[in-house]
RNA sequence: GCGGUUGUAGCUCAGUUGGUUAGAGUAGGCGUUUGUGGUGCGCUUGGUCGUGGGUUCGAGCCCCAUCAUCCGCCCCA
């Protein structure tokens, strides 16, 4: 007999973890459903071509990718063999496992572009895989949770990304704050430097900042070609602090030669001031100067969630993007997205104990007996109890009835109904209650009742 | 892809410089007035010591390899 185990980096959910993350699910699901998004899925399964190059080079090797069926070596020549992996497989493996929520959206949005009603507003909740190597908080299959509005440039979708964003978390009590910048401004501060060509390395450093600090960022702008007077006024840049209006304004004095930059500043006043009649507080919606959000497709307002309380990572990104859809032949279909980070938003809530008392025993009541009879009259109420909506079992055997509330002890079933002789005789139950350990003897429309009550 | 950590009962872990038949707690089973759980008491099931080699009279312990695990780095959610 071989040892059971979960495959590298996979999990099960037992029932208690079930509770939880239904909890939170439906938590976002209503939300995402009260902004008018509608749900779609997109199989596991993708072809391969439609996931290689979309992730750069490592992405690539981290996709999951699906021996062909059948005789897969047919196809195959000893000359592919020593060619090595990277040429063969293509006629390995023609499918492979989704990688991410989005690639397989654009891929929809481009092929239902004639059916869809365009700003299209989309959410999917689904797994995605990846060959990466496990660690805390990293998972081979892990659940993404995506909402999109593909169509549209206006700015309102943002502040209704925002919007969304608070009402998702003052739901689920979490304290959290959003952060927001736009790659525009981060274009207009090497536009107001002259090196517009740097922009990559810039924001590949800059990204960086929270976790190595502003000398690592200075050296890592040195080693690229970065003058120690541009570093200097990069430095004077990002490190003032204040409120949101006055960091505009700040900046507003650098970008005077940068067009790009004033854009990007007056699309930030545009959310702001739209965000201010949205119903929520706003103090946690900060306009972050060095938010970067490494390599990504965003080219616009760009956002990131995070818990207030705990010290770890980000919870909730997104951003405009204006060109997801070009690489399948659907070209400026601009659009813009948020992502919860479900795992982490899961621990998060676990290491702040945010989880409300959750109920994951099934059922409510247990029948138990002492013969057949009595297991026929279980099998009655039991029934007659659900049609009243309360979820009930029955104790499956004629057995010593120590075991039968052992049973429910274990399963946490609140309450114990027992059918006995005399029970039988008047059309009664004995009800146990086992919290507090009393017990009464009453009939089947008292049960109802109790229970409901 | 790189560096480190740990693999012993279902779970959490002891196990001395290498020395008889590998232990504990917990969980499971049975019993403790046969119609009553959670706490108690008694008995009890359960392990090729991750896997494969090697050293040795003798290996859970030493050496090599390998797989898995967790923690960093890279990257990401």
């Amino acid at each position: 007999m071989q040892k059971p185990s979960n495959a590298r980096g996979t999990r099960d959910f037992g029932p208690k973890e079930m509770a939880k993350r239904n909890y939170v699910f439906d938590i976002i699901k209503k939300h995402f459903v009260e902004f008018g998004f509608q749900a779609i899925e997109t199989p596991s399964i993708e072809n391969l071509n439609t996931l290689t190059g979309k992730y750069g080079e490592e992405g690539d090797q981290l996709l999951f990718k699906i021996l062909n069926s059948g005789n897969y070596l047919k196809d195959i020549s000893p000359e592919d063999l020593v060619a090595g992996s990277k040429k063969t497989l293509p006629k390995l493996a023609e499918k492979g496992l989704r990688y991410d929520l989005t690639v397989p959206f654009a891929r929809y949005v481009s092929m239902n572009r004639n059916e869809l009603a365009f700003p299209f507003r989309r959410y999917q909740i689904q797994p995605v895989w990846r060959a990466d190597r496990p660690q805390k908080g990293r998972y081979r299959e892990f659940y993404q949770c995506d909402a999109d509005i593909i169509g549209s440039d206006s700015l309102v979708n943002e502040a209704e990304l925002i919007a969304l964003f608070q009402s998702i978390f003052s739901s689920l009590r979490l304290k959290t704050n959003l952060l927001i910048n736009s790659r525009k401004v981060l274009m207009g501060m090497v536009d107001s430097l002259g090196l517009q060509n740097q922009f990559v390395d810039f924001a590949v450093a800059l990204d960086k900042l929270d976790k190595v600090g502003w000398d690592a960022v200075n050296q890592e702008l040195i080693d690229k070609g970065f003058s120690i007077d541009q570093c200097e006024s990069i430095k004077s840049m990002i490190s003032f602090s204040g409120m949101n209006q006055e960091k505009i304004e700040y900046l507003a004095v650098y970008f005077k030669n940068s067009e790009i930059g004033q854009q990007g500043l007056k699309e930030i006043q545009t959310v702001l001031n739209l965000s201010e009649t949205n119903g929520f507080s706003n103090d946690n919606l900060i306009f972050e100067i060095t938010l970067a959000r490494g390599l990504s497709y965003y080219t616009g307002l760009i956002y990131e969630g995070k818990a207030q309380d705990v010290p770890f990572g980000s919870i909730v990104g997104g951003g405009r993007y204006d060109d997801l859809t070009s690489s399948f032949g659907l070209p400026n279909m601009s659009g813009v997205g948020i992502s919860f980070g479900i795992e982490r938003i899961l621990d998060v809530m676990e290491t702040l104990g945010l989880f409300p008392a959750l109920n994951a025993s099934g059922s409510q009541i247990l029948f138990t007996y002492f013969s057949a009879e009595g297991q026929r009259q279980a099998f009655t109420y039991c029934n007659v109890l659900r049609k009243e909506g309360i979820k009930a079992e029955v104790y499956p055997d004629v057995t010593k009835i120590k075991k039968s509330f052992e049973f429910a002890d274990k399963k946490e079933i609140p309450f114990v109904a027992v059918i006995g002789d005399e029970e039988l005789k008047n059309n009664q139950i004995s009800l146990k209650d086992m919290k507090n350990g009393d017990q009464q003897l009453i009939s089947i429309s008292r049960l109802i009742q109790l229970i409901k009550a």
